[in-house]
DNA sequence: CGGAGACTGTGCGCTATCGCACATAGCCGG
DNA sequence: CCGGCTATGTGCGATAGCGCACAGTCTCCG
C-alpha cells in the first residue's frame, strides 16, 4: 500500500503524470485543526529568513504569507509548476519521487533550515518529484516572481539559497549512498535523526508505514528495526507517535550518512545567526 | 578489492581524509600515452561551452587549457579545494563518494555535457565526494577565480550553469532512487547507456571491476549481468572493452531511471545550440 | 460504549545479493 | 613464446529484505 498525500494546494498546477490517478487517496491521521498551533510565528523561524540582513527581510517581509501545512499535503507534483516557494518553520517537508509502478523513495528533507521550491530559481521552474508535508506545522510562502526578483539581484538571499541548494545536494548524494550500502535500521535512525533535527521537541508524529514509504522499504521492515530500538531503550513508539530516549545512541547506531551530511549543512549554512540549523549533538535524554 | 583512482592532479589541495592512506593504488589499465588522440581539440566539443553565445565564449576561450584526462585521475578529492573548473569533452569523469569503510558509489556521472567544480559557484568551495576520470579523453580547464568572474556577471553562462546544476541535482536524485529500488541487471543497462551518451563511439574500455566500484556493488554481480546481456546479444565484452550492439533493447532492459534522467537533461539544457546532449535514443546497432 | 478502521506484530517461503574461494583465460612484457 | 598478472567465470553458504497472510490492539467516531 502506498503512502499518498492530500493534494489541497490550490498552488498546484495540474498533474500530468498518468501515475496520480493509479494512487489511492488516504485521509489525514490528523486532522488538521487538531494540530498543535503555538501561540506565535514568525518568518525568522525559518533559518534563511532570519539569516537575511535587514534590509532583504524587510524587503520581503510584507510578502511573506503564513500557511498551515498539514500532514501529507502536497505542495508541488512531479513536473507540476510551483506558483509559490515555501519557507517552512515548524513543518517537515519530504521531496518524494514516485515511481511508474507506485514504488517510492525520499530524496531529501526540508525543514525550517530550507526552501522548498529550488527549481524556481535554478531556472527549470518544475523538477521530476513531489513536495510532501511529513510533519504538519506552518510555513511562509512568497510568490514566485518576488523570489526570482530577489535572487537576482544576486545580493544575500541569492548567495544564501546558492549555498542550500549545495547542501540539499550533499543530502541527496548521501542518500544515494545510503540506499546502496546500509541496513534499514541504520537508515531508520538516520531518518529520525534527520527529523528531530527540524523539530522542536524529541517526540514526532508518523506512522511506521508513513516512514517506511518515505525510505522506501516494505513496512515490516520498519516495524522490525523500529522494535530493536526501543527494546534497546532507544525510542520509544506507539500507533504513529516517535519519542526519541537516547540520542546518542541513536547516532551511534546510525551510519555515517548522517554525521556527514550535518556537517555540510552546519559547514554551508553556519553564517546562520541564531546559530546551527540542528540541535547539538550527543544529548541524552533519559 | 576497492577500484581507486591515481592522483596524479597538481590541481588537488592535499586531501584530509583518512581513507586516502587506506586503499591502494592500482596501476593504469591503459597507459595515458597509448590514448587515442583526435586530430583536433576545441572547446565547443563541450555543449556547455558551445551554448556560449559569442561575446562570453570569446572571453573565456583565451583561457581554456586543453587537458589530457587519463583513466582513473582524481580531478579533485574529497573535501579538497579546486583551482580549476574542468569542461570534459571526450572524457567522462564520475563524482564517487567513498565511505569510511571503502565502499563507493557513483552520485554522478559528467562528459562532454557538463561540468566540473560546481562547488565553486555554488559557494561551498568543496564537495565531500571525489571527481574521478571514467573514461580517458580530453577535457579544458579554466580557473576558478575566473570561473567565477564569469557567473558573478549573471550573463549566460551564470544560467547555463544554473540549470546543469538542476539537471545534475536530478541525476543525482534519480540515482537514490535506482540504488534502492532496481536490480543490479537493469543499473548496469542504465549505467552503459548513461556513458554511450557521453562517447562518440559504440565502445567504451572499462572492466567490470570498474563498473562494479561505480554502481557500489559486487565484481560478481557485474559478471552475472553483464554475461546475461551478452548471451541475450544487447552486449558484447572482453576484457575491459565493451560494445553495446542493440541499444534499443538496453533500454528496454533498463529502468525508467535512464529515460528519467535523460528527460529532465534535455529539456533543462534545451538551448544547447548544437543540438541534444544525448543520441537519439531506439537506434539500434547490427 | 461499541464497532470500524488504522496501526502494529509475526510467521514463512522466496530471491537477490553478499562474501569468499578458487578456477580459467586472455594480454603483455621480457 | 613464455611467465605473470589482470580480467573474468563459477560455486556455495549466509543473510537481508521482500511479498504475502493474518492476528492482535489501540483510537476515534458515531
Amino acid at each position: 500500500m502506498q503512502w499518498v498525500p492530500r493534494n489541497i494546494a490550490t498552488d498546484v498546477a495540474p498533474p500530468n503524470f498518468p501515475r496520480d490517478s493509479v494512487v489511492p487517496m488516504m485521509p489525514l491521521p490528523i486532522p488538521f485543526e487538531k494540530m498543535s498551533v503555538s501561540s506565535s510565528h514568525s518568518p525568522k523561524q525559518n533559518h534563511l529568513l532570519a539569516a537575511l540582513p535587514v534590509a532583504e527581510y524587510q524587503r520581503l517581509a510584507p510578502h511573506l504569507e503564513l500557511v498551515p501545512m498539514p500532514l501529507g499535503e502536497a505542495l508541488y507534483e512531479s513536473g507540476g509548476r510551483m506558483q509559490h516557494v515555501y519557507f517552512p518553520t515548524t513543518s517537515i517537508v519530504s521531496l518524494l519521487y514516485v515511481m511508474e509502478d507506485g514504488a517510492s523513495t525520499e530524496i531529501a528533507v526540508v525543514g525550517n533550515e530550507g526552501i522548498l521550491g529550488i527549481a524556481l530559481f535554478m531556472g527549470g521552474e518544475t523538477t521530476p518529484s513531489r513536495g510532501v508535508v511529513l510533519s504538519a506545522g506552518y510555513g511562509y510562502r512568497l510568490k514566485a516572481r518576488l523570489l526570482k526578483e530577489e535572487f537576482s539581484r544576486a545580493g544575500p538571499l541569492f548567495h544564501l539559497l546558492l549555498r542550500y541548494t549545495q547542501a540539499l545536494i550533499t543530502q541527496m548524494a548521501q542518500t544515494a549512498v545510503c540506499n546502496r550500502h546500509h541496513s534499514v535500521e541504520q537508515q531508520l535512525c538516520r531518518w529520525l535523526l534527520r527529523s528531530l533535527d527540524r523539530l522542536s521537541t524529541h517526540e514526532m508524529t508518523m506512522t511506521q508505514e508513513l516512514i517506511a514509504t518515505m525510505l522506501g522499504v516494505r513496512r515490516e521492515g520498519i516495524t522490525e528495526a523500529a522494535g530493536n530500538l526501543q527494546r534497546a531503550g532507544l525510542i520509544r513508539y506507539s500507533r504513529g507517535h516517535i519519542t526519541v530516549l537516547d540520542r546518542m545512541r541513536l547516532e551511534n547506531e546510525s551510519c555515517e550518512c548522517y554525521a556527514v551530511v550535518k556537517k555540510e549543512f552546519n559547514r554551508l549554512l553556519s553564517d546562520i545567526p541564531q546559530g546551527d540549523p540542528y540541535q547539538s549533538a550527543g544529548h541524552a535524554y533519559a
